[in-house]
DNA sequence: CGCGAGCTTGATGCCGATCAATGCATGTGG
DNA sequence: CCACATGCATTGATCGGCATCAAGCTCGCG
């Protein structure tokens, strides 16, 4: 192999100056200089297998990681093996920030599909924030994002029902999807109802039951994990108490 | 009135470095120096009566809170108006962090007592921790704490039963306590029995039917706000899944 | 083809919601 | 000081939504 071979093909790749991400992404509103810093400092990329998990529970904290390809799901789980799946994370989307709390990863994360990160060297990424004040804007904008969604999980959790519970997680996949480029009506999902329903706090069976309900109702056609909305309106309804 | 008595008597308080909430508040592990420039930027107080709130959905997001006295609820409401409490904040935990997002709070701070509460510039704190690196760390870790505190509350809402939520809430509330120099076995509620039930996704009947078991139990004796906990162990066993 | 993982659907039961009445503490005005 | 109102808590009776248990179905894959 001669030496320009031996360079990974990613390695032309690895630059969040022209990643088609970098308006999803840590890179959001940063300018030509910054942009350049943060290039240096996000050198790799890992690839994680489908089924694989790029970080356990317990793991010393390092980096953080920015989805680039894939689907990923994080979850928590008490000592007594309760589960409970905290999000679902796409293209764009950051894995890690629960680890910087005590220096230890507090969740798994696990790609539902081959899936391909860039590694974010944390501390690194601390000393770029302190120079960079957009960086640092943008990054605590991150975090409070995640603080936000984490609370409308719990107002989701704590007050709706089955039906609603399923509506609003299909709204915001497909807000999220549409939000990359892909058609607002029509996805694949990467989770098992039975993930599904562990984040909605609903069992798989009670997923299905609604899936199943929502087709008859016409929201929904429905075969396996392929969905198709129908009836986007009515599913938005549903979110809000219209029924009540 | 003389000079010396005109001279609020907070003033000479208002101060991080002679505070005897910073080992659990944001200037946790800062040095003498950083110390000092932390009194600077947070140089005022604010008092809030009880069941006032301190911010509002909706407001513009200028200044995070540090709780010095006092308790406080959180909660978020969807359009419909749903209601959901996301968190209970005693003495030297940090409210609004939801607020850095997109430059406005996204739930409402209520006190549940007489509170007083340090006013943090949040621009002046992105200022300050460009300088000192703890500062920055540790900032980053409150919020990262945040969002592993949510991930459990997730856990909670979403596979556990009444009795199981209960008392995690209990345990979890007097761990604070305890930590502030308080009791852990015998505490007063600065709540209702309805926000505790929002807390916890249960409506207020359930939550004063399941405080009634626990006392029949003889895990709690329950006088209205008043809580004396009599078996730790007990409850804590209840929280595993020691019943499953 | 046959196996297994995941999905669907049905029957039944239980936990917690709902509806309703009473109790208890605090406060207020006559 | 009592009468009454008000807010919160307790307790009981009933109901319903979702869990549970169980059986069959679909589809991808070795």
């Amino acid at each position: 192999m001669t030496d320009s071979l031996r360079v990974k093909p990613e390695a032309f790749k690895v630059a969040c100056s022209s990643c088609n991400l970098r308006e999803l992404c840590l890179p959001v509103g940063l300018g030509r200089n910054d942009l350049d810093r943060l290039d240096d400092l996000v050198a790799t990329r890992k690839t994680v297998a489908r089924g694989d998990t790029l970080f356990h529970s317990g793991d010393p904290f390092q980096s953080l990681y920015a989805v680039r390809t894939g689907f990923f799901k994080t979850c928590v789980s008490s000592e007594d093996g309760r589960d409970q799946v905290t999000g679902f994370q796409m293209a764009g989307e950051l894995l890690g920030l629960d680890g910087i709390s005590n220096d230890r990863h507090s969740c798994d994360a696990v790609a539902l599909e081959d899936s391909q990160v860039c590694v974010i060297p944390y501390s690194q990424l601390e000393d770029l924030s302190r120079e960079f004040t957009d960086l640092q804007h943008q990054f605590h904008k991150i975090m409070s994002r995640e603080i936000v969604r984490d609370h409308g999980v719990m107002l989701l959790l704590g007050s709706m029902r089955a039906e609603e519970r399923l509506a609003a997680f299909l709204l915001n996949l497909t807000q999220r999807l549409e939000a990359r480029g892909f058609s607002a009506s029509s996805l694949i999902l990467r989770m098992t109802r039975e993930e599904i329903g562990s984040y909605l706090g609903l069992k798989l069976e009670t997923v299905s039951r609604t899936f199943s309900k929502f087709q008859e109702d016409g929201f929904l056609e429905v075969k396996q994990r392929h969905i198709r909305i129908v009836d986007q309106a009515g599913l938005q309804q549903l979110v809000n108490g219209a029924n009540c």
